[in-house]
Order: C-alpha cells, then structure tokens, then sequence
DNA sequence: AATTAGCACTCAAGCTAAGTGAGTGCTAAC
DNA sequence: GTTAGCACTCACTTAGCTTGAGTGCTAATT
C-alpha cells in the first residue's frame, strides 16, 4: 500500500478541515468540499488505508476521522506550504517595531502579544541567554541609607544593576576610581569565569575596600546564575480557551497548571535546535503528558554573536501549522533587526 | 420587621455554607448544622424575611437562598471576624522574605504568587507608583557603539537605567564629571516638575553638551510619564478555574478577557482609598459588567513616603471574604517592612 | 482492476418522559 | 412565637427512543 497523490490530498483535505472545524471528516464532506473528481465511496476505501496506515484516526465507530500524530507529522514535513508574512501581518510587526522600544524585555513582551494576537494561539518565550559574555564595565555608586548600586555592563550592551548594603560606604568620587580600576582589570573577561589571578590582584590593588571587591564578584556571579535559569514568560493563554479542544475546564486548567509550573516546557524549549529552523513538537512529541493535545512550534532568536533566547508558539494539535511557521519566522526576523539595530556596533 | 440578633446568625449561616459549597442553602441544612436551638420551619420563616429584605436570593422556587451583593455587603461591614494570619501563612510569608530579593518588581511578583497560593484566588497588583520623588543622582557612561547609558537614582534608591544613542560620545572620566554637574543641579528636585532655570543653567554650564543634557531630560520626562500610566499585573488566575462558578469556560473565558485589558480594572485599583483598611467591591459594586460574578479586596501599600501601590485578591462573590483580608492585611504589612528595611534611610 | 452505487449497520448526540429529592410555603396545632 | 405536617415546585437524573452522520461491505459498472 504506497502512499500516492491522492492519499495525501484526502489527507490534506482531513487536515484542513479538521483544523477549520475541529469534528471529524467524513468522506463525503471531503468528496463534496474538495475538487478529488471521486466519489465518497473511493475516499472511504482511501481514508481506510490511511487509518491502516496510522495517519489518521477514527474517534469512534461511527465518526468521520481525525489526524493523529503522525498525519501531522508527514503533513508539516512534507505537505504543507510554508507561506510568506501576509500583508495585514506585516503591518502590525512594523508597528510594534515603530513604537520606542528600549528594553529587551519589553519588546518580548509586545513582540509575544503581537504573536498571540496573530494566531490566538498562546506565545511562549525565554529571557534571552547571554552566553560567553564579556563584561565592559562595572560601575559603582552610592545611595542613601550606605547602599551602594553595582552595575555591570556586558559587550552587547545588557546593562544590570544590584543594590547590595555595605558596612563603608567611600565617597563618589573614590568610588569612581575604584571603578575603573575593576574595570579595567575585568574588562572583556568572560562572565562565566574570571580570571582567579585576575581576582587576586584586584583584592591586593583595592586593599581596604574587600567588602566591596567581594560583592562586585557576588554579583558577578549571581548574574551568571541568574541566567543560567531560564526564566519564561507565557503570553495569550486566553485565547486556548476559544478551542473546543479545553471546552471541559478540568483540561483547560490542566494545560494551564502545567504552563505555569514551567520547568517542562522549560526543558522543551531549551532543547538544542538542530538548524536554523523552526521545531515542531506535534501531540506527544513534546513528552508531556498533560500536553498531549498539543502542538509546540519553537524557533530561536539570535542577535549579537553570543545572545540568543527562544520563542515558541503553543496551540491545539489541529493548530494552523503553515501559518504559525510563517509568523514565527517573519517575527522573530523583525525581533533580530530590532535588537541588532539596538545593541551592536553600528556606528564604528 | 428587624435584623435581629437570629436573622444574622441565619445569614452568617448561609453565607458560610455558601462560601464552602457553593450550592444554594436550604432551611434544613441550617438546622442541622448550625446549633440555633430552633426548627427548619423557623429557619424558613426567618429565611423568607431575609429574602424580603434583600439579603439572600433564591435562585428559583424549590431551591435553598443564597447571599445577595447585599447580604455579603452586610456580612463583611458588621458580621465578619477579622482573623490575625495564621501560623502556616505567617510561615510562608516569613520564607519568601528571607529569599535574597532585591527588586521590588520581584518582591511584589513572588508576594502575589503566594497570596494566590495562601487563599486560592487571583492576585492582582500595581506596579509602585512613585510620587513627588526627587532626584538623588544621576550617571551617565558610555557604552559601545555610540550608546550612552542613562541612569537615574531618586530617594527611595529607586534606580532606572536607559540606553540612548548620541551622535558625539565624550570619554568616560569626562561623562564623570559632566554626571557630577548635572546632578550637583538636579539633585533634590522633584521629578515631575524641575525647575526650568535650572534646565536653562545645565544647559548654559554644559555647552557643547546640548545633545545629552536634552537627552537626560528625556528620560526623566519618560520615567515620569511611564509611572502616570499604572501598570498591573495579574497572578494565580488559574485557580479561578476551580471554582464552579466558572466551570463554563465561556464565563472564564470573559473573566480572563476582561482582566487582560485592564483599563477597567485599573480604574479601580487606582480609586483613591478613604483610609488606611482594605477596600472591599462585592459582585456589581465593582461597575464591571463581566466581574459581577466576582468580589475584589484591596488595599494599598506604602514605603517611603512617595511610594504607594495597590494590591488586591480576585475571587467569586462568595469568597472567604474574612480569610482574604487577613491575608492581605498580613501580605502588605510584609511588604511594608521589607521595602522599608530595603528603600529607607536606615543607617542614618 | 478501479470505481461507484446501494444498503445494512453503528453509535454519539439530542430529545422526551418519568422518577427523585431537596426545598419551600402554608396551615393548623402546640 | 414555634413547630409538625403536608402539598407543591422544580432542577436534576436516568432510561429509552429517535436521528443522522458516517462507515464497511457487496455487487454492479466502467
């Protein structure tokens, strides 16, 4: 039993309606909808192969049928059509785009609700990993109350600040000095991993002023640690609920339990990505159980050579898998330019 | 005909019942369970005159009551006990702050996830709102690519930091001096409102500057125009789907809509409070057409003595309306104290 | 050999009717 | 003023029935 044509246009034609429709295709909604030049009596004894073949899956005796896994499976891999940005599509992303947007952070935020908004499917992204990052400078303030602010900046311009209290707290203009010295003994260090000569000086070079060394280097580390964790952020949950998929709140809650805890999907979307492309994670695919009737579509973002962070897009199984693909790819191409326009070294 | 001391007794019944069971309550259950030493029959005259004065609603003819907008207006107003925090939640509010947490966002972020942990319900909260702050210090350095980092410290050690692109970048040790000068002239003075000579001063003592000093004024501009625009965030939305008063996922899904756009909610939560308790909008006292299904608990926060913001818990109208404040009252002081140990001028 | 028409069969979903029980309101007795 | 008793109401449940979409099989047709 080979797998022609005409099978896979019925099982297209499954595909999409049940996408549009989310009840299962009969034979004769596909014979009366879609242009095969057969009678629903052929599709039937077609559709029987196709279930044979474990593409497709009747619910119950009496059904029409659905896609299981695997269709989608063969349909994302080699039938669908992976079609450009649409018009209306491209406008919003320009528009967000246009807005003054100055944190990574923030932009996510949009750029995520855009996403959702797009699709009503819910958008799932991490915090950007920075990895092998230098630092550029540190700088130390005081506050009221002996607080002293620490600030470090990293080559890709990420900028992170910390109050910490301190027992001696030095006048501003000491502290600038003490600034550039760690500053220029830290400089284009790796965050991960200073240099311990590097430290040991620097604690003999500042003499006096230990406390401070050490917390400049306690922070250094917590935020290292800090982005070791991937922290994400889930946008557009809402809109799961339109699917008859979680019309029962029992699933509904369920899902959104699961996407609360995070460290699953975390896993998941850490993964390592192959190529540049986009992952797709159909039904089980994803190995969570409480996600099964789910389909996850992931992609990175990359901007700078050493920041890169993951954005994802999560629907029901029967999700619009051709354009989720062209809307992750065309939005995290606007994401690149903004944060490459943003923080590398234009203007050299 | 007059409350008298059994009718509130009744209604307590009722309402506790309800708030338990969520089922309407009938004569005899309060007999049975409650020790009023008088028979079902009683219970239903007294029953059918609480009805008649609009406390309890029988949602039709052969059902038990339950509490009205009104009934839980009279319960939280005269009724209700206000608990001090328990053990257990003391317990755990004691955890969360011994965790090094240092940015309020965070702080006020991990409160409301354990207040929607302690009482099962929504937690909804504003972002502090920064009044009549001044500045304390600002620093500028420069980063690379032409960017130059803005950062601004007002009392309360609240610090912000923007990145901004300028034409001519001068030296560090330069930017030191010029950060010196400008907040020598700025410090002290109200965000929202600086003293124009002193703009034209910086700007005559800065020359060849113009562009940075316009800039730093920009950012403060946007800081206080960032603050005026409340922002809310919401958690523990999830637990709402538990509660049966939403196990139509259309009713969730209109909740969860409305809670998304916020406009409305904001409005309330930025209601000027009348004093120093919580505030408490049972059903449609809200004004909120999709929220008449729920009450809402508020009450403000304050540090320093600029920083205020507003914290309040989401449930169905028959929340545990006693449970609730406590927890809240228990969460603010919580907040209070570690904000002010972390903000204040302690160590003067 | 592939396609199609026809028909018996299956089964979820929707409808109806009867039964159940929690709860009320009223009346008459205490 | 309180209570027992009883008729009445009405949402909810259950079982049985009907409906209709959809299948699988077979025999006829191309």
């Amino acid at each position: 039993m080979s797998l022609d044509e005409r099978k896979l246009k019925i099982l297209q034609a499954i595909i999409n309606d049940y996408i549009a429709t989310a009840e299962p295709v009969g034979s004769r909604t596909i014979a009366k909808k879609y242009d095969l030049g057969v009678s629903s009596a052929t599709i039937r004894n077609e559709m029987s192969d196709l279930e044979e073949m474990g593409f497709i899956i009747q619910p119950h005796a009496s059904a029409g049928r659905i896609p299981s896994d695997m269709g989608y499976r063969l349909y994302v891999d080699n039938i669908m059509k992976r079609h450009k940005l649409g018009e209306r599509e491209k406008r919003l992303a320009v528009s967000l785009i246009s807005k003054n947007i100055n944190q990574i952070q923030y932009l996510m935020d949009e750029t995520a609700r855009l996403i959702s908004k797009l699709t009503n499917y819910a958008t799932i992204f991490s915090d950007p990993i920075v990895k092998n990052t230098r630092i550029q400078k540190i700088q130390l303030m005081s506050l009221e109350g002996n607080k002293l602010m620490i600030l470090i900046a990293t080559d890709g311009n990420i900028v992170k600040h910390k109050i910490v209290e301190v027992r001696y707290l030095p006048e501003d203009d000491r502290l600038y000095e003490i600034s550039t010295v760690i500053t220029e003994m830290l400089k284009n260090q790796l965050m991960e991993n200073i240099d311990e000569n590097c430290k040991d000086t620097l604690y003999q070079e500042l003499t006096g002023y230990d406390e401070i060394v050490s917390l400049v280097f306690d922070t250094i580390e917590q935020f290292v640690a800090s982005v070791e964790k991937e922290k994400f952020h889930i946008s557009g949950t809402n809109n799961m609920l339109a699917y008859p998929e979680f019309s029962d709140v029992e699933k509904a809650k369920n899902l959104f339990q699961t996407l609360e805890k995070k460290d699953a999907l975390s896993k998941l979307l850490s993964e390592p990505k192959n190529n540049n492309d986009v992952q797709i994670y159909i039904g089980n695919e994803s190995g969570i159980e409480e996600m099964k009737d789910c389909s996850i579509i992931t992609t990175t973002y990359e901007f700078g050579n050493n920041i890169t962070g993951t954005i994802g897009i999560l629907g029901p199984t029967r999700m619009n898998y051709s354009q989720v693909v062209s809307v992750l790819n065309g939005m995290v191409e606007n994401i690149e330019d903004v944060l490459n326009n943003l923080h590398n070294k234009k203007g050299d």
